[in-house]
DNA sequence: CAGTGAGCGAGCTTCCGCTTGACTT
């Protein structure tokens, strides 16, 4: 489907002008499409579909004397890139805009290995936003490729290879069962659901109590304090029937809570899982179609921007488009003075893409109801009301809190009452108001109407859901957008974990793989593991820390553990 | 002599991260 429409009538009319158009190359071919408008076919823009070079699949790939690895053609990818050879053989010049991270340096860095024995001169070019002007100052300021960003890669490829193939045929020997894994990634995300599993096996409810006044003014209040004893409790429920409650602190308090960032692949995952009921995969399946465009009335749209990205920046451009559409579609004091950009405080930018956000806020969820299917409408409906949300003016409420005290014993009763919707009305999730509070002042006494004795327990900890595994996984900075899916999918294709209800739970085998890797490998599958990891390639890339050093102190502590464990 | 079946040995699994599309459900 690559096979450009017009292509060959447009490269013969530059040939007999004897002029020749550059060639762009980026990863996806959606944002190809997009930059060959934005550059008015100045250029020819074509996309390398991700990756084209990678370590083989059925060997290790990496020289264990030299630690050099062996980078080949991805199987699948001959197709993509002969026909990137034959466009580059006809342009004047190549720009790599692979996107501007250390992935992205690498993709540039295979590309034009492939390509530089066609002896054109080969630039790199960074956007670090996609619209008309910055890729127009983009393509005029070109740069080199980084070389150490592509050191830094290698280093996270080949240390991901080692311990992925170098750990997990120990399994296929010290555990029965076919196609064990293990990884940085993978055990790390086991870790959490294993070890939560035994914390929950572990844990001994402790019963307590408290005590509920429902007040004759139409309220419920409960003891501040909790009781451990029940006899204790009883006896204090029992002193207080009849009694008075004096009011000793009333607050009134006009607050204002401003509207949840847009969207990024992973809080989109997240709600669609807890809103909608989406698992991981599916909501990206679903994203993927939505990004790159549905018929709408004969007309191809992409109606939501990158949905792989780990920001929550908007565009100048988004920002506008959004204000515009609040401005057009609700009352005035609902559009704040200024527009909020988010995600933009961790000073520069690492990346390009920005939150995920519709394209066109003016094509409302509503309006693709029957046009295009129903869960695709659903998933754009949580994307477009976030966006349109996070430009709204803040949510208004009046907090009340109020302490009674009677005979010595305080209870509490607290509530919020929305006094203006603001953002709330687009985006309704997980708003609590509580009690309605009545006007009070202290030192008024009232009265209870019944007094109530309500035994609880503690509660352990909550198994993962595929939101809440996903969002700590992101926190701990284990595994990218790009694979937070994949990650999950993989767990279930090893039978290392299964749905419990909604929650995920380890099986045995799964326990039993990760006892076996803890027990030989403690220090790699630690959850600060990745993090350390990415601090090397940090220095990798400042210049500070070389390739060959790291992957070779990491291998020299890796090395025994794998005998000590082939010994066993 | 042809057909059957027990017993043996060899070969197989795997990572993470970037992307789509070809494939099956």
């Amino acid at each position: 489907m690559t096979k450009g429409k017009g292509r060959k009538k447009r490269k013969g009319s530059a040939e007999k002008e004897g002029k020749k158009k550059p060639l762009l190359l980026v990863e996806s071919p959606t944002k190809a499409r997009t930059l060959a408008q934005y550059l008015h076919g100045r250029f020819v823009v074509l996309a390398s579909k991700g990756h084209i070079k990678d370590l083989p699949p059925k060997e290790l790939g990496v020289d264990l004397e030299t630690f050099e690895p062996k980078y080949e053609l991805i199987r699948g990818k001959g197709k993509t890139l002969a026909f990137i050879k034959k466009v580059a053989k006809e342009s004047e010049y190549i720009l790599i805009g692979s996107d501007p991270d250390r992935e992205g340096e690498a993709i540039a860095h295979h590309l034009a290995e492939e390509l530089k024995r066609l002896k054109k001169p080969i630039k790199r070019v960074l956007f670090y936003e996609i619209t008309p002007e910055a890729v127009r100052e983009a393509v005029e300021n070109p740069t080199e490729i980084d070389e150490r960003k592509v050191e830094a890669q290698k280093a996270r490829r080949v240390l991901d290879r080692l311990v992925g193939y170098l750990i997990s045929p120990i399994l296929w020997k010290k555990v029965k069962g076919w196609g064990l894994s293990a990884g940085r990634v993978q055990t790390a995300a086991l870790r959490l659901i294993v070890e939560r599993e035994r914390e929950i096996r572990a844990f001994k409810p402790q019963p307590f109590w408290h005590i509920y006044a429902h007040m004759e003014a139409g309220f419920v209040a409960r003891t501040v304090k909790e009781f451990k004893d029940e006899g204790k409790a009883k006896e204090t429920y029992e002193r207080l029937k009849g009694r008075s409650f004096t009011v000793v602190k009333y607050v009134r308090k006009e607050e204002k809570k401003s509207p949840p960032p847009p969207l990024k692949t992973s809080t989109l995952q997240q709600v669609a899982n807890s809103v909608l009921g989406f698992s991981a995969e599916k909501t990206m399946q679903l994203a993927q179609k939505l990004f790159e465009g549905v018929e709408i009335d004969g007309k191809r749209v992409g109606l939501i921007t990158y949905h792989r990205t780990d920001s929550t920046r908007l565009s100048r451009k988004g920002i506008n488009l959004l204000r515009k559409y609040v401005k057009e579609n609700f009352p005035e004091e609902y559009l704040p003075a200024r527009g909020r950009p988010y995600g933009r405080d961790r000073g520069n930018v690492q990346g390009a893409h920005e939150a995920i956000r519709p394209t066109y806020p003016d094509i409302t969820p509503e309006s693709l109801k029957g046009k295009i299917d129903e869960d695709l409408v659903k998933l754009y409906d949580i994307i477009w009301r976030r966006a349109v949300a996070s430009q709204m003016a803040p949510l208004r409420y009046e907090r009340r809190e109020v302490i009674l005290e009677a005979d010595g014993v305080k209870f509490k009763a607290e509530g919020r009452k929305i006094t203006f919707d603001g953002w709330s009305r687009v985006w309704p999730y997980n708003l609590k108001e509580g009690e309605e509070i009545p006007d009070l002042k202290e030192g008024d006494v009232l009265k209870a109407e019944k007094l109530e004795l309500v035994r609880d327990e503690t509660k352990p900890p909550p198994r993962y859901t595929q939101a809440s595994l996903v969002e700590t996984l992101e926190k701990l900075g284990i595994g990218r957008p790009s694979t937070y899916a994949t990650i999950i999918s993989t767990l279930f294709r090893r039978k290392y974990i299964y749905r419990r209800g909604k929650a995920l739970a380890p099986t045995e085998r799964g326990e039993q793989v990760l006892d076996e890797l803890l027990k030989d490998f403690p220090d790699i599958f630690e959850y600060d593991f990745t993090a350390k990891m990415e601090e090397k390639l940090d220095r990798i890339e400042e210049g500070e820390e070389s390739y060959s050093h790291l992957i070779r102190e990491f291998y020299g502590n890796l090395k025994p553990k794998l005998e000590k464990a082939k010994g066993e």
